[in-house]
DNA sequence: TGACATATTGCAAACGTTTGCAATATGTTG
DNA sequence: CAACATATTGCAAACGTTTGCAATATGTCA
């Protein structure tokens, strides 16, 4: 344990300067001789000494630090490589503007603390629920927060978000399966409490519409996100007597568990059915066959929302609003023209 | 922005004692009258009174954080599976031990300074290099650090770190694919300053010397982990006039990129080549056909290591040294009988 | 050289806690 | 009730910085 490590005041004493002069030369402000600078600069170099940060941060009133919040949902929801790139993206912003990450993979339970004990001076939420109380109340208090991927327009929550192009990919993909003949498309989603969800449905569910099809409501199924709930609700699809041609999967885990059960049938994709997954990962180029996808840029979302966080802890402010990224239909081989039954 | 938080100050004000009162309340020590404990509590409650994290870590000499330095080795390493397992399991005992993460996807210039501004009580590097001076120097000043996967036993390094059982499931792997007929067996290995990459070479060597057969070095390829280099170092292989007629990869990504070329090239797994893959994805039970591999228990390693960080901090030493965890050789259809050329 | 402007430096307060010690209140015992 | 033990409380120093202000040094100009 280095159990007296040196302070500003070693470095005074040595360089034979005031407490002041030090701060001044090591955080490059104006009104210190060169010479003396250097000198200073030399010494705190040769006596190995770093400011205290927590020192620093109580008079300064900011830690440098970004609070990144991701649900724990269930045991293995962060497997999912949403959140990796999501990290990806942010730590790359955060570090090249001098802030440090504080990851929770929480139940949210103490979002709200960790900012009021000032151990972040803001907080981004991935995968936040359009009824998280707490995000909310931290918003309205002022405080400054990033949901990724925010609220539904409409609910008058201002917070700032960053969100990817789910109408028009999903309206997008749906018209291509019924170009293939498609008719009857499952869609696995996740929870209704997320807007992810919310938006893709309505998007799902407004093709049919506008092209004057009945939507037949039981071949939505609404899950956990997990990799167990694609594995089942597939199960339950298959088993339908008039089950569906083509399936549509909410995100990357549950796309995996929908594979699962598939392979486990011994079905045929896209003989039997045709697979369309949502999702981040780029290994679906390699399964077999290779996956058509909604591609998510979550690398891109999350640099989008360290900008906006970084934005509204220092200029106090943030009135960017929702941002919307392009994501991209990929079409590969794991969908074909509606079987004939 | 809440401009001004409350403060110890003002619950003590409010509550008509003296500071030492409220935070010797707050913090459950004992001496403090029963109902004035719970007076003190019900008015930082109303209040919304948080401790300053800062001003506590100033007199208190500890944080409460542990950093996790990953190393961004190249742009896409950090969707290594094995980075988001091992989180999820240092995120489990650092919560449950009171502890935040503070995450760097770095390439590594300030482990140090991390520690010696005091925002960090200790550090756990994933994926460590054999010669990170860095790292060494930390150990050596008593500044609590882990390692994962450590150093190789003969070093003399003695940082406490966490490795699975490389050399026995390697040889197990080795030696079941002997069983299958293979004598050229491919091996797509990482960067050799990685300790994982060393003893895992070894056993793959020591196989062929124990049963006296020679090891064809031209079939090892030295990569740097990354997806392409699986790609390009699997094209490299088959290229050969006698190609492997197997191959294992050394981690996820080399794997996928590996299999990428092989689906590339229409050759079929197992009867044109075996893969047996080393990592910790879930879903190579998913792929055409599921893959064989050695699973490594990332989640269970990654608990491990917060706890030997942990005990570090707050013993003052740690003498556990190395920990060697079980990993499992799953057998599944990648893997076949050697063809017949 | 004197008068002023400007650059450099130091002093000391402030940031919000914890904690050793002394002071006081309360309880116990003979 | 005295004398002591013990539980509760408050005082004030300490943690390591930054920064406004005053003090001093240096430079400039007439």
């Amino acid at each position: 344990m280095v159990s007296n490590a040196p302070t500003i005041k070693d470095v005074a004493l040595k360089a034979g300067v005031s407490y002041s002069t030090v701060s001044r030369a090591i955080n490059g402000k104006k009104g210190v001789k060169p010479e003396i600078r250097e000198r200073v600069l030399k010494i705190a170099s040769e006596l190995n000494y770093f400011p205290h940060s927590s020192a620093k941060a109580l008079v300064q009133k900011r830690v440098g630090v970004i609070g990144v919040i991701i649900p724990r949902t269930s045991e293995f929801a962060f497997q999912n490589p949403f959140y990796s790139n999501a990290l990806l993206g942010l730590s790359t912003i955060a570090n090249a503007h001098e802030y440090q990450l504080m990851l929770s993979i929480n139940n949210q339970v103490d979002i709200a603390s960790l900012y009021y004990r000032r151990q972040v001076d803001g907080i981004i939420v991935i995968a936040n629920r359009i009824h998280d109380n707490t995000l909310i109340k931290l918003y309205e208090d002022g405080i400054p927060v990033v949901a990724v991927p925010g609220f539904p327009p409409g609910s008058g929550i201002a917070i700032p978000s960053v969100n990817s192009e789910n109408s028009k990919s999903v309206y997008r993909a749906v018209s291509y399966l019924m170009g293939l003949g498609h008719r009857r498309i499952g869609f696995i989603i996740g929870k209704m409490d997320s807007w992810y969800s919310i938006e893709r449905l309505a998007a799902f569910k407004k093709v049919f519409a506008d092209k004057g099809l009945e939507c037949d409501e039981s071949l939505i199924r609404e899950s956990d996100f997990s990799k167990t709930a694609g594995y089942s609700f597939m199960g339950q699809l298959l088993d339908l007597d008039q089950p569906p041609t083509s399936v549509i999967c909410m995100n990357d885990t549950i796309t995996l568990g929908a594979l699962h059960q598939i392979h486990s049938r011994n079905l045929k994709v896209p003989d039997d059915i045709s697979v369309l997954a949502i999702g981040c990962s780029d290994m679906y180029e390699l399964f077999n066959p290779p996956l058509t996808t909604i591609k998510t840029p979550v690398i891109e979302i999350g640099k989008t929302a360290a900008k906006l966080l970084i934005k509204a802890i220092e200029k106090g402010s943030c009135d960017e609003g929702q941002i919307i990224l392009p994501s991209d239909l990929i079409i590969r081989e794991s969908t074909g023209n509606c079987p004939i039954r």
